[in-house]
RNA sequence: AGGUCGUUAGCUCAGUUGGUUCAGAGCGCUGCCUUGACAGGGCAGAGGUCACCAGUUCGAGCCUGGUACGACCUACCA
């Protein structure tokens, strides 16, 4: 035997990924005889390489294929990739920038080609590192949303979705990115707590000498202020009713109004409405029909409007303001004062409330279904508790705005024409008839002009679990074999974060296309922390290199330490321990493979251990069940610990230590072919979660043909086993847990020997694993009579066993053991005997209850009298 | 500010319909063990008033109300 004592993952991890993509086991086409089981990914941005969360997620997903492939269902995995189109967008401007290129001078086109090339060079880099994870997708479908048959699809959507009429043009106050110079939806901003001060700014009463002080966080808009508000039943203010205040600068009268939106409490009770740049402010405006006036350009610098600082960044402007406020002797004063203010979750730019024209679209009756789907469990959400979120979302859902001012994504097929009027199609051609129909003219192809926008990016990836398979479905309303075969798919394996972005709109987009749900059971993954809490980034520094992991530990290594620890829903707490218990776990299973294949065999027949591999055949099918139960409620971590320590504790620490020859000593051969069986079933349970290790000790633990893979081989068959024979051993390994504390604790080494008298009236059970006791507790010859002097003595259930000691008994001590079992059995004797003295108790608890307490009573008594017994003898 | 969820061993978490075989698991920790598949190993062991306070009940980790702390979601006040 020369095997090394280490497993060795990256010989293993090549090869067979290599032998599974040659034989094709990763594709499937649709098989009427089987039983199709689908997953579509969560498509990673074409701009990401992989990430902790992206390893977690993925290792849950191939999980998940792999069990429902070796289930002999029909298993496709489609990858792919999505735009990102403010994501990448942005990476592809840094780019040209540091090359000194302005992506305004450069053009839509030129632009455009820069992106693609891009995307040509790094769009792939995430889907070849998931390889190395041992990913099981069908490469040959990986789709990207940008593909243009996708593309096409997302087209057909929104002109079907225009018709219908839930789509609409319309002016309003939305999040401005002054960074990205876009429009972004609620979702993609984050609130974070900024320091910043509040300036007390004093008004001047026009006719007056007096002053009037307001509050504000942003004097630099004063410019664009058109009123100042007060609250109707403040009386410090009554007399101000109905005047003018002059604008501090420049020096412009603006009214003085009434609303009660004011909180009298806050600040001075007097508020500035600046309709432009406050979405509050926009609604009292529009309440009191104010002008609104917009002092800023649309990459945050302010505009002539603003009469002064033209041309200056907005924060810049506010310094400026303020010095010339103090100049002006116009500020009262400032104090510190924190808050939430929104930033682009992409480009960290401060947001901008701004009002500008977008298209939106209408959710409200969209929603219906997928709130409906969701709430009766037609889709399963796993944990459940994010039933919750999902309804007051989508019961308070807004209309989405689904046009960004970017170049990079799916621009908006709405065709303007010269009459100030437009057409939305699906070309421009199309746009031409329809335009030339509706208006009974002849426009030119040149008279359109496209809308400069494009949609959002989740505008296509909602659409992803249907276009991934039928990409022209949106157009012919026909579905395709694909499609009618694989869709619904089963499950999602998603990030919580998105639940609102991407997995409810893809319910949404399901029911309204195709009349039903896109998967059935979505499984939302926490967030990978570090072990500080903090969320992985890069800008902390403080996520491993998901590589470097796989090169140190082994996928499989990694893949289980991710999953040591990830319930459903719980943040994973990533420590590198997991991971390092992943491949010493490995390293188990190698050494195991070790010991087996080492074995000579002789053709005699060992009945010795025979309890042992009944015992273990039986407690495999327990294992499984279970098993099987933690797969069912998506319970993956648990079901991981299961196989765990049924291999570990089970599998090696006692079964193979029961049945295991002496050293360099033949097996029986058929105690060989029962190990091998179970040890092929184990690696079955563990190749989901372990692909790597488990094909190759599979392929080496017996004559394989080319094309046999453990992936494709039958996951074992839940069959009934026998509680008792499981039972009945564990008490077994209960004894032989005793006799080892005895040996620990009267410090008897394990090589020194003896005999094991039993006082029991189950002399069958112990006859029949005479051979465990004999190799685990180092027995050589089982009593069942007489009596033993100068013993050691301890009570399993209701046996008595008697170990000889001659002089290394303590008396006292044994007495004060026995003594200490007494008083806590006594203890334990009288609560049951109390509980069941308590007519109340055995009236009102169920009949089974009551009997297992008197169950309890009975084996405390008779162990209680044992236990007096010995006491006695002691004495 | 409102909502949802959580608080169980040093750490990370199980504990499904209330019933001392329910107080658990993995890791960590302590002691002992090294020619024997594996020291990245074996065996044995210690560790918790189940956040706190009331209540319901014959009986509460589990149910009810409240308090404290934490997480997330939604909204956002100048």
């Amino acid at each position: 035997m020369s095997l090394p004592t280490k497993y060795n993952p990256s010989q293993s991890e090549s090869k067979w990924y290599q032998y599974w993509m040659d034989h094709k086991m990763f594709h499937a086409e649709p098989d009427p005889e089987k039983e199709p089981f689908s997953i579509v990914i969560p498509p990673p941005n074409v701009t990401g390489v992989l990430h902790m969360g992206h390893m977690l997620n993925n290792t849950i997903q191939d999980v998940l294929i792999r069990k429902a492939r070796m289930e002999g269902k029909n298993a496709c995995w489609v990858p792919g990739t999505d735009h990102a189109s403010i994501a990448t967008e942005a990476k592809v401007v840094a780019m040209l920038k540091e090359k000194g290129i302005d992506k305004e001078s450069l053009g839509r086109e030129k632009f455009l080609e820069h992106a693609w090339q891009w995307k040509e060079k790094y769009g792939g880099i995430i889907l070849e590192q998931l390889k190395k994870l041992g990913a099981s997708c069908d490469w040959e479908r990986t789709r990207f949303t940008m593909d243009k048959d996708l593309s096409d699809a997302v087209i057909s959507v929104f002109v079907d979705l225009h018709q219908k009429g839930k789509i609409y043009r319309a002016i309003r106050m939305v999040n401005w990115d002054p960074k990205g110079k876009t429009a972004l939806s609620d979702d993609e901003v984050i609130f974070k707590e900024v320091r910043s001060k509040l300036y007390h700014i004093k008004y001047q009463i026009e006719g007056t000498e007096e002053f009037l002080t307001i509050a504000t966080t942003r004097p630099e808009t004063i410019m664009a202020d058109v009123a100042i508000c007060i609250h109707p039943d403040d009386e410090r203010y009554t007399h101000l009713k109905g005047k003018k205040a002059r604008i501090p600068l420049i020096n412009k009268p603006i009214p003085i109004i009434e609303d009660d939106y004011v909180d009298m409490e806050f600040g001075t009770g007097c508020l500035k409405i600046t309709p432009a740049h406050d979405i509050n402010d926009y609604e009292i405006g529009m309440r009191h029909r104010l002008e609104v006036i917009d002092i800023l350009n649309d990459d945050g610098t302010l505009n002539d409007k603003a009469q002064i600082l033209i041309g200056e960044d907005r924060f810049i402007a506010r310094k400026k303001i303020v010095k010339l406020l103090k100049g002006a002797g116009q500020l009262d004063r400032e104090e510190d004062y924190g808050s939430n203010v929104g930033h682009s979750e992409r480009t960290d730019a401060v947001i901008e409330p701004r009002l500008s024209l977008q298209w939106f679209l209408k959710m409200e009756d969209l929603a219906q279904p997928a709130l409906k789907a969701v709430m009766d469990d037609t889709i399963q959400l796993f944990p459940p508790k994010f039933k919750n979120m999902y309804r007051s979302w989508m019961e308070n859902v807004r209309d989405w705005c689904i046009s960004r001012q970017l170049w990079w994504g799916h621009r908006i097929p709405a065709y303007y024409l010269p009459n100030g009027e437009y057409v939305v199609a699906k070309n421009k051609e199309d746009a031409l008839a329809v335009a030339n129909e509706k208006f009974k003219t002849s426009f030119s192809l040149d008279d359109l002009q496209q809308d400069e926008d494009v949609l959002d990016t989740w505008f296509s990836s909602w659409l992803w679990p249907i276009s991934v398979f039928d990409p022209g479905y949106f157009q012919t309303g026909k579905k395709n074999r694909d499609l009618q075969y694989f869709y619904p798919t089963n499950d999602l394996v998603t990030a919580p974060e998105i639940l609102f972005f991407w997995v409810a709109r893809m319910i949404i987009a399901g029911y309204e296309y195709t009349g039903e749900k896109p998967f059935k059971n979505v499984y939302l993954t926490g967030i990978v922390r570090d072990k500080l809490g903090r969320k992985m980034s890069k800008s902390l520094g403080n996520s491993p290199d998901p590589l470097k992991l796989i090169e140190i530990y082994g996928a499989d290594g990694v893949r289980t330490g991710m999953l040591f620890s990830s319930p459903a829903g719980n943040d994973l707490p990533f420590d590198e321990k997991l991971v390092e218990q992943g491949r010493n776990f490995c390293n188990k299973i190698w050494n195991a493979f070790r010991l087996i294949d080492g074995w000579e065999t002789q053709a005699s027949h060992e009945k010795d251990n025979e309890a042992a591999i009944n015992w273990f055949e039986n407690r495999f099918q327990q294992a499984l069940e279970e098993i099987e139960d933690h797969f069912k409620k998506f319970r993956i971590s648990d079901a991981l610990m299961a196989i765990y320590k049924l291999i570990w504790d089970d599998f090696c620490s006692w079964y193979l230590e029961m049945i295991k020859p002496a050293f360099q000593q033949p097996i029986d051969q058929g105690t060989k072919n029962k190990t091998v069986d179970f040890f092929e079933n184990l690696l079955k349970l563990l190749h989901p979660f372990m692909p790597f290790i488990s094909e190759e000790l599979w392929q080496q633990l017996g004559e394989r043909k080319d094309g046999d893979a453990i992936m494709l081989a039958a996951w074992p068959q839940l069959k009934p086993y026998d509680e008792k024979i499981i039972m009945e051993t564990q008490q077994v390994f209960e004894v032989v847990s005793h006799i080892r504390n005895i040996r620990a604790t009267k410090g008897i080494s394990p090589k020194e020997s003896f005999q094991l008298t039993i006082n029991t009236n189950n002399q069958n059970l112990y006859r029949s694993c005479e051979g465990m006791l004999r190799k685990l507790a180092n027995i050589d010859a089982l009593n069942f009579k007489g009596e033993v002097q100068n013993s050691v003595n301890f009570v399993v259930k209701s046996d008595e066993f008697f170990i000889p000691l001659e002089e290394k008994i303590d008396l006292d001590l044994e007495k004060e053991n026995l003594e200490k079992e007494i008083e806590y059995t006594q203890g334990f004797l009288a609560s049951v005997t109390k509980k069941l003295g308590n007519e109340r108790f055995v009236n009102h608890a169920p009949k089974e209850v009551v009997e297992k307490e008197k169950r309890k009573m009975n084996d405390a008594q008779a162990k209680l009298s044992i236990l007096m017994d010995n006491l006695k003898k002691l004495v």
